[in-house]
RNA sequence: GGGGCUGUAGCUCAGUUGGUUAGAGUGCCGGACUGUCACUCCGGAGGUCGCGGGUUCGAGUCCCGUCAGCCCCGCCA
């Protein structure tokens, strides 16, 4: 049908004779002479009809061309003049052909747009996917995607790893995210699940002896979303055995910097930079800290809580801290600027933010009646303050602390991330890549009151903390939030992006990590006993690793949603506008899988769109 | 589950203190136009003001409810 993609066309081409197909993007009808752009997902191209090379009816034709009908042009490619390359590129057709292969109805939403219009509203563009998917700036992102997907494939089947498919059609999940179920015609009244990941299938691969696995796995959580979150989304995930820590990290590093490489045609500095989960929440209040902020938190407790002033002093005989960070030039926002401060510190659960600033006059704001003769000395030495800058404290209980109540690490992160934005040169461009490892291997969960996997049950224990775990499967849980995890995380610009850890890959030690979690002898067996059962037979020592594709190409891309790297993405209502999912389904289907429908009281009619 | 924003022509938006026939740009239809590239110019059609109820002499505008989209909190081992 075509001899090249638009694309394709060169300099070779010019005087040539050409047949191209494409979208009409746009058309421009001067009488006599007739201009249309020629889309392709590869280029665009200028077509022209002149009475001197086309004849009357191939112009009429021309004429009545509409927005995105698909047309066949032959003529002869022309080199354009240099000023007026504008828009549509260096080249033309002269077309002596035209041919509508299928005519276009006026398109519900634009795929050609004037710079300055708006996108059409999310919904209009999710029902007409197809057309919003038309548009070359979000084709872009899907060529992205591709790129990003071969580079991560070939750099994983160089290093030896096999590409493996698990199963769509697996079962519940014990812990965690909420399952997508699916009746079993079969067997009624049994589910299979969705999976929220393959992680027990690549932990069995590994006992199967496969030593390194890959996939670009989709995964399913039915949990509410975001503009980073889908229901359904990509991980590239890995396994390898006979494999530790460093060596996740690195063949990741490698990863990623191939990536960088191939896709960005950018160096990445690696290693990157590490920090334990302890350090990352002491120094930024986060496990995600983003590291083009230059800043970060210091205690003053020790020397605060002796100045003349309640708040400071009212620390004294407890374990809440004084924390806070100095904002180099932050002196100069303005009154409202700093107001706005006390309602991000709230939303981070604070009371508020006390503030000082240093001028060349001297200290003032708030906490400047703490700063007394001798204090104010102190202070500037332990904050480093210089004139022109801002301090910014929040009081109260901290992670490390006692007692109960919600911790204000998150109210100095916000605060962090809040005033890198606002005051000029504190946020640096760039790739802000970086490890977190030493996770907590359990966190307390309030409303089941009881420990919970923070990573998932599987995961290795720090070796320094083997005797920590030992003693709470005793019963003495004294320490249980204190045992460290051979976890990590890969942070990028404050996302966490991928994150895996080292496994047990041995019967007795996981037996205790189940009894720390509560988790009875009879409960594992129903639960993962599968898993449990294959590590009777040899397992490999084995860690892993699960990178979400869906945000990095979304982060690489510069979109700003994941709706935008993803084709056929779900609402925040994880509803699908484009094919109307999910839908009802006649009661005879739902009988022969064994369900009896209930409605909700009031809800007579099905869901309208 | 909670909070916030939005919903007016195919699309993007304006619409004053509640007041006559709801506007603009673009797209669409018709006409003119020999180098456009956001072509230009002339004319025309096009409205369930998301939906339901209420207040009022009168509602796009005020109130209540509801639906949808977006952002955030909870949630996401």
């Amino acid at each position: 049908m075509r001899d090249e993609a638009l694309g394709s066309l060169d300099r070779e081409h010019v005087d040539r004779q050409v047949r191209l197909v494409g979208w009409v993007h746009r058309a421009r009808d001067l009488g006599s002479l007739v201009f249309f752009d020629l889309r392709d997902r590869t280029g665009r191209v200028q077509v022209s009809f002149d009475p001197e090379w086309a004849d009357e009816e191939t112009l009429a034709r021309a004429r009545a061309l509409g927005a995105e009908d698909v047309v066949r042009v032959e003529g002869t490619l022309a080199a354009r003049p240099a000023d007026a390359q504008r828009e549509v590129g260096e080249f033309e057709v002269r077309a002596t052909r035209l041919e509508v292969v299928s005519e276009s109805e006026p398109p519900p939403i634009p795929v050609y747009r004037t710079p300055e219009e708006e996108a059409p509203a999310e919904e209009r563009r999710l029902r007409y996917r197809y057309l919003d998917l038309r548009r070359p700036e979000i084709q872009q992102n899907f060529i992205l995607r591709h790129r990003v997907g071969q580079s991560v494939r070939a750099f994983l089947s160089e290093r030896g790893f096999l590409e493996i498919e698990t199963p769509l059609l697996t079962k519940r999940t014990p812990e965690g995210a909420r399952d997508y179920l699916v009746p079993s015609r079969v067997h009624p009244g049994e589910f299979y699940a969705l999976p929220q990941s393959p992680q027990l299938y690549k932990q069995l691969l590994m006992v199967a002896g496969m030593d390194r696995y890959f996939q670009i796995a989709r995964c399913l959580r039915d949990e509410d979303l975001r503009a980073d979150r889908q229901p359904e989304f990509t991980q590239v995930d890995l396994e390898m055995s006979f494999a530790g820590t460093e060596d996740v990290l690195a063949l990741f590093e490698g990863m990623v910097g191939q990536v960088w490489r191939e896709v960005l045609d950018e160096e990445l500095a690696t290693p990157f930079p590490r920090m334990t989960h302890e350090e990352a929440l002491r120094r930024f209040g986060t496990d995600k800290p983003d590291l083009r902020i230059d800043l970060e938190i210091v205690d003053l407790t020790d020397l605060l809580q002796e100045a003349d002033f309640r708040v400071f002093q009212g620390t004294k005989g407890t374990t809440d801290r004084i924390r806070g960070m100095r904002i180099p030039g932050g002196a100069a926002l303005s009154r409202r600027e700093i107001d706005q401060l006390q309602e991000v510190a709230r939303e981070g659960g604070a009371l508020g933010v006390l503030w000082v600033k240093r001028t060349e006059e001297g200290f003032s704001g708030p906490f400047s009646r703490a700063l007394t003769e001798g204090m104010d000395a102190r202070f500037q030495e332990a904050s480093g303050m210089e004139p022109g800058d801002l301090f910014v404290a929040v009081v109260g209980r901290f992670r490390d602390g006692q007692g109960e109540g919600p911790a204000l690490e998150p109210a100095l992160d916000l605060l962090r991330r809040h005033l890198g934005r606002a005051v000029p040169d504190l946020h640096r461009a760039g790739h802000g890549w970086l490890w977190v490892t030493d996770f907590p291997l359990l966190e307390w969960d309030p409303e089941a009151e009881r420990w919970l996997a923070s990573h998932h049950p599987f995961t290795m224990p720090h070796p320094d903390d083997r005797e920590l775990v030992s003693a709470a499967a005793a019963g003495n849980d004294a320490d249980v939030g204190r045992i460290r995890s051979l976890a990590y995380d890969a942070v990028y610009n404050g996302h966490e992006m991928a994150s895996g850890s080292v496994r047990i890959h041995d019967s007795a030690l996981q037996e205790e990590v189940f009894r720390v979690l509560g988790i009875g002898e009879e409960e594992a067996r129903e639960k993962f006993g599968f898993l449990l059962e294959s590590f009777r037979y040899g397992a490999p020592p084995h860690a892993g690793i699960a990178l979400g594709f869906d945000r990095l190409v979304m982060l690489m891309a510069g979109a700003p949603s994941l709706r935008d790297v993803i084709a056929f993405p779900k609402t925040t209502a994880a509803r699908a506008l484009l094919e109307r999912a999910p839908s009802e389904v006649p009661d005879a289907e739902l009988d022969t899988l064994g369900l009896v429908r209930r409605r909700s009281r009031g809800d007579t009619d099905p869901p309208r769109h």
